[in-house]
DNA sequence: CTAAGATTCAAACGTTCGTTTGAATCCAGA
DNA sequence: TCTGGATTCAAACGAACGTTTGAATCTTAG
């Protein structure tokens, strides 16, 4: 009763996801305990397991909120620029645009919580964690599978595997920049607070990751030949 | 006498190391236990607090072993083409073969373990823990100074901080490139074998980076106005 | 050969971890 | 108001963790 007031009003399952995000981003899966979380969500030590039934599967609740939204969010972009272009190929930047959009706009609402999910999401691409990573790879699977058509539809002169590269390392440019936000700082001089004017890094990831993938064929070729 | 016929040639010291840089990359810092580590480098529990002092200290050991020279190396190629180039600027693709050169080279000797350390460094860059991250910051330092004048002299017209972004995408693509062989597969069709031909892999890499670096100003400069 | 330092060893230290338990409490429907 | 399922709670569980200890065992120089 004089508890409840203190709480905040959301439900114990929904806290538990909060305090979750924030302290795996902060300080990772192993070195987060689940006294410390339950502790910051207002809750009870026993609560992780009455709602979710391990730690494990915490985590991947985490994950699952807000994941499969986000996919279904690049897709219906996407589908909404092929409606709007009758017929037409979509440009590499149309569908760059798409995918990073999404991820970049939910770094601005530092309200709901959504900032502290994308910069643990960028760092868990390369967990160590096989079934983390396994988990991960399944939720993207549709989007990727969404976005690679796109691709070979607007770059029908680039060879397969050549594509699937590109997109690796569009994909790994897009993991590292929402994973490293505050933290390394490996390039001296660079302005921390430019990080969150989420319109102008869009602009200038989405400049690079286009020229990277619309990069000149020649040179990988000629040492593909020579092998 | 009849155990040491066991026991690889190497000291302790290196074989726990060696066994650090693998279960740390398989299994993270946290997820790898004292006893696992030390049974893998056919060692006592107590060898690695006698010859380290601490975990941590391993683990600062560990990076410490192979990243003064990598970067060592990283600026003695830049020193040598600067040196070939007499007053002439370098061209950023000869930069940027100089720095993702070193690391790519190291993923092809899977003798001596640099592979192990390549993946794991990879990794590392957004670690949870804040002083694993600054002493990779710390150890990056004098490199990323170095490669950072270099790209200034090689870039004159570009704008200091749009320069730094860049590298920090750069950067990022390579970190998640090294960090994500044999890891997730987001991307279905990729083929597993591909990747460990470094040659290939460096070529592609480097015409990706290459285009990004150099890529057109206008678009980020737009919104900048517009802000 | 022997003394002394370096290294290895088995054992135990105290702490923290994720999880379980069973009683207490809350809360809607009859 | 009473009841039964849902939820919260304090307490404890066994296991695993990093580290320490002090004796045993190598190694080496005089």
């Amino acid at each position: 009763m004089n508890l409840r007031a203190i709480k905040p009003p959301h439900e114990t399952r929904t806290r538990i996801l909060d305090a979750a995000e924030e302290l795996f981003m902060q300080h990772g899966f192993e070195a987060t305990s689940m006294r410390q979380l339950t502790a910051q969500a207002g809750a009870n030590l026993a609560a992780v397991n009455y709602h979710f039934g391990s730690k494990d599967a915490l985590i991947e609740a985490v994950f699952r909120r807000r994941l499969d939204a986000m996919n279904a969010a690049r897709i219906a972009e996407l589908e909404r620029m092929e409606k709007d272009a009758v017929g037409r190929a979509l440009s590499p930047q149309q569908i760059i645009g798409a995918f990073v959009g999404v991820s970049l706009r939910m770094i601005e609402d530092s309200k709901s919580g959504g900032r502290n999910f994308i910069r643990l999401l960028g760092r868990t691409y390369t967990d160590p964690q096989k079934p983390i990573r396994a988990l991960i790879g399944q939720l993207y699977a549709p989007a990727m599978e969404r976005f690679k058509a796109a691709f070979e539809r607007a770059l029908p002169q680039m060879p397969r595997d050549e594509l699937i590269w590109r997109m690796h390392f569009m994909f790994g440019t897009l993991a590292y920049t929402l994973a490293a936000t505050d933290t390394v700082q490996l390039i001296a001089g660079c302005k921390p607070e430019d990080r969150y004017d989420a319109r102008l890094l869009e602009a200038r990831l989405t400049a690079f990751l286009q020229a990277g993938l619309l990069a000149p064929l020649h040179d990988s070729a000629d040492v593909k030949k020579a092998a």
